[in-house]
RNA sequence: GCCCUUGUAGCUCAGUGGUAGAGCACUUCCUUGGUAAGGAAGAGGUCUCGGGUUCAAGUCCCGACAAAGGCUCCA
């Protein structure tokens, strides 16, 4: 009997029933033979080697494509925990998946400890085994021969992965000595795994539940090619040198003392500048959406956040209450703003034509968070939100979320933020008890989000389980320079808050009415963007926000004193400029002034003084001939208003 | 918080139980120059901190603190 195959581009030819990925592959050609390492087979990816027995629909995947690294990554997992049963008889096995860079594999030891330098040797146990070729061998099984396979194996994870299984749909894979449960797809053999590379050990709870035993994760990446690997670990270590932890401390932009605390940042000035002038770029911004500036104190009573709910949610996690020469008076840190924004809305009654009432506040807060999760600027315990809270009338919900999000995008644009995405981070489907406030608000919220996502046309991911406990919330996630996710600017719509603190205003028909409340903050907090930022421009930031736009190089000490005259006509004229009058070779200082990543370097010597002149050279690009002073000064300042052109069309950015 | 790893000069790092090192940065001097490193000399250390083992500890062991990679968490 034949069956009908299509191709991706719609051509159907005819093979044999049963015929596989494999076989289809080589009717086309060898080279594709060789290449192929998974396929889909109406849109279900299974491996090469299963036959194909209805008429389908099918995509061939090599390794550039996501499906075939995958299936190349999942094989090399297993073969990862095959090196390990051999090398550490007794040992079980948790889970061992794919990832986006590599696999990982779960396992538990038992007593033994796996060290960082075992891994070189369970490396090369892995290249031992691969050479050997052995093929992934699928087999169907009961739920019983399964339980009693790995009754047998000892290895109660596997059992439990298979109590949650139903009765024939388990299959088991088997390469060498080492049989697993898997749903696959693998690659036919261990052949094509040449490169091997561990990256590093962890610990991970298993099943992700803190409550439960911790196993030893240990990760890895695998090749076709040497060549492949060694490249990837270049790129590796090119990214190590964005990590705004090295950036920030060679420009000096930050840093940390112990004696300060941990997760506690120190601005140093050029940091604290460039901090300064995000500021003021969206404090600008929000001035032309009628927001206006708040300022609350760094504390408050316990008892507010008694009444916002953070202290029953967060309470035995923070930084813990301050205590007064009063009796039983306790204050906290705050950690976050919307209880003293609510607070002030409270301070007069409101009408419905003072709505939307939007209270800004570039406003520092604490959170206790855990040790082991503080990193650079990104995940600190002090950090400055650029908040916002609007309050609305229920009508207004959903232009005022929208226009949020032209603020956004604006900010991501103007920054330059090509790689974003947009998810709307929403309640757990079914443990609705983290969360604080009635199904219908939370409803009602959720469902104004997403026809505000909708209307703007923002394509969106939907995670569930995501949203804060007080409301769901749009989030705009960037990637740091080695792949982490980052939460950026969020929005929150909040129907709660307004119902703690007992927010009213009078509507038109007198009567009192409950307002909505947003949450936002574009840039999520100074600190995380300010690092984010770092690593996306690799600390050349744009001339309009850098700390020093330019240095100038005189020639010679001879000409240090024309350089001072050219220093302050530039400082007269808004730009940062800074000298380096220290006594070296051009070459030299040219070398030092770009490493410092200073957009423009002013060279001035004898020609430049005679004619009143500066020779420009561009960071990273060279010289650009010598400019009248003055013609500079009109160059950098126009090309710094274009940058910061203001312009939002509200329907499409 | 948990698992693994690390901590030596301002920075980057060498130093495998026996006298504390290098490069860069810094200071002084020479040099006064034309688009990515001129030369010489000098200064700089409680080897994170506290215990222990040893005739002897930067080095081995224990603890604390901090940092890195991950898990969990993230208002």
């Amino acid at each position: 009997m034949m069956i009908n195959i299509t191709f991706p581009d719609s051509n159907t030819r005819e093979y044999p029933s049963g015929v596989t990925g494999y076989e289809i592959a080589q009717s086309l050609s060898s080279q594709l033979a060789r290449d192929i390492l998974s396929i889909t087979v109406n849109g279900q990816v299974l491996d090469i080697t299963s036959p194909i027995t209805t008429n389908a629909t099918i995509k061939l995947h090599k390794w550039d494509d996501v499906e075939g690294k995958h299936a190349f990554w999942h094989s090399s997992a297993h073969l990862l925990a095959e090196a390990l049963e051999s090398l550490y008889p007794g040992m079980k096995f948790g889970i061992g998946p794919a990832i986006e860079n590599g696999f990982y594999y779960d396992v538990d030891a038992g007593n033994e400890v796996i060290k960082e330098s075992d891994l070189v040797i369970i490396e090369n146990k892995m290249l031992e085994l691969a050479r050997l070729k052995n093929t992934y061998h699928r087999s169907d099984i009961s739920k019983k021969d399964a339980l009693d396979f790995f009754s047998q194996k000892n290895d109660e994870y596997k059992l439990e992965l298979i109590n949650d299984l139903t009765d024939g749909t388990i299959t088991l894979y088997k390469q060498g000595n080492f049989t697993d449960l898997c749903r696959g797809p693998h690659l036919p053999s261990t052949e094509p795994i040449k490169a091997v590379k561990l990256l590093s050990i962890a610990g991970a709870y298993w099943r992700g539940d803190e409550k439960r035993k911790q196993l030893t994760r240990i990760y890895g990446i695998t090749f076709p090619k040497q060549k492949l690997l060694d490249e990837y670990l270049v790129l590796l270590e090119e990214a190590k040198k964005r990590d705004h932890r090295k950036i920030g401390k060679e420009l000096e932009l930050f840093t940390f003392s112990a004696n300060v605390g941990q997760g506690l940042p120190l601005w140093l000035p050029k940091g604290a500048a460039l901090r300064e002038r995000l500021e003021n770029f969206l404090k600008k911004i929000q001035r032309e959406h009628d927001y206006q500036q708040v300022i609350t104190p760094h504390i408050g009573l316990k008892e507010l956040y008694v009444i916002s709910g953070h202290y029953a949610k967060y309470g035995k996690d923070s930084f813990q209450p301050i205590n007064t020469p009063a009796e039983g008076e306790e204050f906290l840190l705050k950690p976050m703003n919307c209880p003293h924004h609510c607070e002030i809305y409270k301070s007069k009654p409101r009408s419905y034509k003072d709505l939307p009432l939007r209270l800004a506040e570039f406003g520092t807060v604490y959170r206790y968070e855990q040790s082991g999760e503080l990193h650079g600027l990104t995940r600190v315990r002090g950090f400055t939100q650029d908040d916002a809270h609007l309050f609305c009338r229920p009508d207004q919900l959903k232009d005022e979320f929208k226009k949020v999000i032209d603020i956004v995008l604006y900010i991501f644009k103007t920054l330059d933020f090509p790689d974003f995405t947009c998810q709307v981070s929403l309640r757990d489907k079914t443990n609705h008890e983290k969360y604080i406030g009635s199904d219908d608000n939370w409803e009602k919220a959720e469902q104004a989000i997403i026809e505000a996502c909708e209307e703007k046309k923002l394509s969106t991911i939907i995670e569930y389980g995501e949203a804060a406990f007080y409301g769901p919330k749009l989030d705009f996630m960037v990637r740091d320079a080695i792949g982490r996710k980052w939460q950026l600017g969020t929005i929150q719509v909040d129907y709660n808050l307004p119902e703690r603190f007992e927010l009213e205003y009078i509507g038109s028909d007198n009567q009192k009415h409950r307002p909505v409340m947003i949450h936002r903050a574009p840039f999520g907090s100074m600190e995380r963007f300010v690092a984010v930022l770092i690593e996306h421009t690799a600390g050349k930031f744009p001339l309009w926000l850098t700390p020093e736009q330019a240095v100038i190089l005189p020639i010679s000490e001879k000409y240090n004193d024309y350089a001072k005259k050219v220093l302050k006509l530039l400082n007269n004229s808004d730009i940062r400029a800074v000298l380096d009058d220290r006594n070296e070779k051009i070459g030299k200082k040219i070398r030092d002034n770009e490493l410092k990543k200073i957009p423009y370097l002013l060279i001035v010597g004898e020609k430049e003084m005679e004619m009143n002149e500066i020779s420009v050279r561009k960071q990273g690009e060279g010289d650009k001939g010598a400019m009248k002073i003055t013609d500079y000064i009109d160059f950098v300042n126009t090309e710094v208003k274009n940058m910061l052109q203001y312009e939002i069309n509200n329907d499409n950015i």
